[in-house]
DNA sequence: GTACTATGGTCGATATATCGATCACATGAG
DNA sequence: CTCATGTGATCGATATATCGACCATAGTAC
């Protein structure tokens, strides 16, 4: 068991067993084989599983890919609002400066 | 090159560049160092940038560990919420039939 | 101007995600 | 009931994500 087993905040693990969830539920509602689904994104059944299972060590590629298949928007947004809310993004970066420069100080974590 | 090189579809890739892109706001907007959030979400700086400049190839408990750090929540829920809705997904999922029973006919790809 | 530091990129080494095959089991159709 | 199949799980092999160290650049403070 080399060691890390890298640690995930609970908020982090509801999230992403909530996402493989609504996969699923989408899944089974659209009356589709797991395997076809699989074929679909491009993904191996057994990946597909773990996806729906909440497996914290998926590519989030792959995930956003399946949950899109199935119908599921994560920022509740269609394409080209979404496209526009990316340029906003990074015009709203642009206005931020470059680096950051401060040691650091008390980030109070609240969440 | 091996062979494969994953697609994904417009829409997954522009859902997680602006998922990096939010991160990436809401880090400044704490004046946080790279290394400093890499540091508390135990990844290194270098996945960090990946992360940020939205990769679909990482992994996603860290993509939404570090959303969850500068603030992000997807679902726009707080913790209780979404494990309410976890639990209703499950039992959702409970009603649904537990296999699906059906040879993929023409699922329509509405997206 | 100089000094410091945050950032972006690359590279080799290593951990691990993913695949494909396979199995047992359960579920639904007949 | 029988039969067909969707699902969950495991395992070895391989692709790849991640790390840590490094470098160059450029932004910020002084």
């Amino acid at each position: 068991m080399s060691k890390t087993a890298r640690a995930y905040s609970r908020y982090s693990r509801d999230a992403i067993e909530l996402l493989g969830g609504l996969i699923r539920a989408a899944r089974k509602e659209r009356r589709q084989t797991a395997q076809d689904l699989a074929d679909r994104a491009g993904i191996s059944r057994g990946l597909l599983q773990r996806i729906e299972k909440g497996d914290p060590k998926c590519g989030i590629g792959t995930v956003f890919e399946v949950a899109a298949i199935v119908g599921i928007k994560l920022f509740e947004a269609d394409e080209e609002l979404l496209s526009r809310h990316l340029s906003q993004t990074k015009d709203k970066l642009a206005l931020l400066p470059k680096t950051v420069r401060k040691k650091s100080y008390a980030v109070h974590d609240d969440f």
